[in-house]
DNA sequence: CAATTCAATAACTCGCTGGCTATGGGTTTA
DNA sequence: TAAACCCATAGCCAGCGAGTTATTGAATTG
């Protein structure tokens, strides 16, 4: 099993599909119909990506009749965020190292 | 000219070239022979790497004799985390207009 | 100056994936 | 129940990109 946000660039770097989640994002609630209607691309195309994006838990789907409903998963970006920050602290910590050595020298 | 974090996700999708970009951050400088030592990789595909990594920012080299240092640019995340929170900041939007809505109907 | 080392570029191969069309299963409508 | 509609799956194809080896340029070493 890969590392959380391992899987989230992977799926975030296509650019219709993170415009797919964006639009999930910005108004919420919709449709596959729908989401086909401004993707440019065809229903099935579509479709795949919601698939990817499900399995990467950045969706989930609610079925009502023969409609499937896909709204954005909350707290998904969580990983993606924590890696970020994650990285920037190494920088810190090497800063702090920085300070102690400074301080240690000029005893 | 593609929005920042649009390279961003595309340049960190790759799990090599992140564990490069990760081994910068948490070592700091590195030449791009203690970078190839560690990747597992030949030498050529560490520096189309670094090349790509620097195209997107995300990381700087020093030229020092016949080495080459390179080191993880600071800040260079921060329009990734910027866009989470922005979509995480749509979702956020939704639900006041929710709690407005809910408020209104209870006049 | 010859030999060696470091890193970048060139040229190529190959697997992956994002797109398509065709089809099928399930649901609503006439 | 026949027809139309919504969505998912299957199967296929083309382009991209990550890896390779070979080579070159530049800098150090003997």
């Amino acid at each position: 099993m890969p590392l959380p946000h391992e899987i989230l660039f992977k799926t975030l770097a296509d650019p219709t599909r993170r415009a797919i989640f964006e639009r999930l994002c910005r108004e919420g609630d919709q449709t596959v119909g729908a989401l086909t209607a401004h993707a440019g691309i065809s229903q099935p195309a579509v479709s795949k990506h919601l698939g990817v994006l499900k399995r990467a838990g950045l969706v989930k789907d609610r079925h009502e009749g023969r409609l499937t409903h896909y709204s954005a998963e909350l707290g998904a970006l969580d990983p993606l965020v924590g890696w970020a920050k994650e990285m920037t602290g190494f920088w810190q910590n090497r800063f702090d190292d920085l300070e102690d050595l400074l301080k240690r020298m000029d005893q």
